[in-house]
DNA sequence: CTAGACCTTAAAGTTCACTTGAAGGCAAGG
DNA sequence: CCTTGCCTTCAAGTGAACTTTAAGGTCTAG
């Protein structure tokens, strides 16, 4: 038995830490595939949850809510992902890289400016930028 | 002499690989201070090419115009920094550092998703928070 | 003198990701 | 019965960051 698990929407919300209109919202948008109902109500289990916190953690990595939903479509098949999907996703693992190159720069901006005071931003700008092109990212496999 | 610096909009828009109703917007909101004019055309020195480069950058961080505003505020003053300044470029920088946690568990998902076709979201997203708590973070953009 | 490329302004429009509002249904407690 | 609290839908509103549109001014070449 699982009554317990059954959520209503206002349940999910608290637990998730996030309004029913977003839950709606993702809902309409297709983020959460078919949601069940008792009677009018919509009920969810506890893998919403984790579909929310996934949601949630994609767009923080810069992910549109289209993109989540492609995202979202390779799971929950018989078949592997399809080669359409798989070319997305490694197209985004290498946006989140550049991303991160350019978070780490902004590090080095931010604490520039916190130490340096130049009078001129160029001076700090350099480091958003040093030679441009070759980001030579190392990023470091943590771990 | 200083001909060959003095830029119209056209021309800081082609090298900024902008639009100049973008450069306009920028200046109507306060990012780009006070620009000079020749007759009724702007004139812009290649330091403007900095400062685009610079909100380019400090957005791609996920800072907001507002905040970007502010951060260029510390700037072109003879007093150092202000206390306030400070204190918003160091919230920034944990910003920016949580950020780039969350982008490498990004990267770990992304990277689980292609190698190891879970059928269910949820043994892919536990990658998303490994006992982590909720983190509250100030990171605008795609809002 | 005219064509074309460039610039000007102000105002309205667009997209994304939501939120708010209006109007109402259902179930439990006093 | 009535209030309270939760839920429903649909439409319209919001804020951020731009872009587009409309109506025009300026400069240079032919």
């Amino acid at each position: 038995m699982k009554p317990s698990s059954e959520l209503r929407i206002g349940q999910v919300a608290r637990e998730a830490g996030m309004r029913t209109s977003k839950i709606r919202y993702y809902e309409s948008v297709g983020l959460l595939g078919l949601v069940q109902r008792v009677g009018a109500y919509r009920v969810y289990g506890r893998d919403t949850l984790d579909r929310l916190r996934f949601i949630e953690f994609a767009q923080h990595a810069g992910f549109t809510i289209d993109e989540i939903r492609h995202l979202l479509e390779g799971f929950g098949r018989q078949t592997s992902p399809s080669a359409r999907w798989q070319t997305m996703a490694r197209r985004k693992l290498s946006d989140v890289t550049r991303q991160i190159a350019r978070a780490h720069q902004m590090q080095n901006v931010l604490n520039a400016l916190l130490t340096c005071q130049c009078a001129q931003l160029s001076e700090c700008v350099q480091l958003c930028d040093p030679a441009s092109q070759s980001v030579s990212v190392t990023v470091a496999r943590r771990r």
